[in-house]
DNA sequence: CTGTATCCTGAAAGATACTG
DNA sequence: CAGTATCTTTCAGGATACAG
């Protein structure tokens, strides 16, 4: 129910007017999922986020921030207080895609050896071709 | 063994100097998900990709298909023949990314819902905000 | 058919300075 | 402390033309 629009409800990610245009949450953002990871353990202040986000500004940590908690992953709560305090944490759908991440970051943490390895091979054979051409 | 490097080999993506930058294969790339969703039943040719792709350039895709086999993913095989024939197909490496990748595909299918809703929620509080703060 | 070579655009990210 | 305001940079992606 609550029919809104005639919206299509399709994650056919080859659907170029999937309403979803790319992968939710986690695309087309370079820090979404170590931001993720850092409010696993519980909700977290803006000041404790920049900590091991190493290198990330503050303006770009407040856009994703923002981002993620208008797809429903993390949730802001100001509380009101000298100085301001706020804490960030996810939401319970956020939470359920800690589940999928991992099995992402496993196979990442499992292969590492074999892309390190795949990337040499490229570039050995990337020079070789290069010699040959001459 | 094999210690070619004082290489870390690590996947712990707060490590700056992680030589996984950020998520291989999938990570920073528009296209990835979808070619490897493309590949998942055989090998394709290029021309074969376009048509699922829709919208994506031939630049794009063989950048694309460049990157990914320079991770190991994919491997392109070239026939000798007139005119030209390449295929491109996943790796046994690639091939156990799909496990993982199912797992954030089946929740963005799951969760498409929730998603357009808090995506609603925040834009009608957005739109409240906007006129409170006149 | 399978690309490459240019050139261009746009959006995310980064640097820096400043504010309630 | 928790941001915002600007400005600049970067680079994946796109358009178009051409080549083996």
């Amino acid at each position: 129910m609550t029919p809104t629009e005639s919206a299509p409800l399709t994650t056919d990610f080859f659907d170029p007017d999937c309403p979803v245009r790319t992968i939710p949450v986690l695309g087309g953002r370079k820090w979404a999922w170590k931001i993720m990871r850092c409010l696993e353990g519980g909700p977290r202040r803006f000041s404790e986020l920049r900590v091991p986000l190493v290198g990330i500004t503050a303006k770009v940590l407040a856009e994703s921030l923002r981002a993620m908690e208008s797809e429903g992953a993390v949730v802001r709560t100001e509380y009101d207080e000298h100085p301001p305090r706020v804490e960030y944490a996810l939401t319970p759908l956020g939470r359920t895609l800690l589940g999928p991440m991992d099995a992402v970051c496993a196979w990442s943490r499992q292969n590492l050896a074999g892309l390190l390895e795949a990337r040499e091979a490229y570039e050995r054979d990337e020079a070789g071709r290069a010699v040959g051409a001459r």
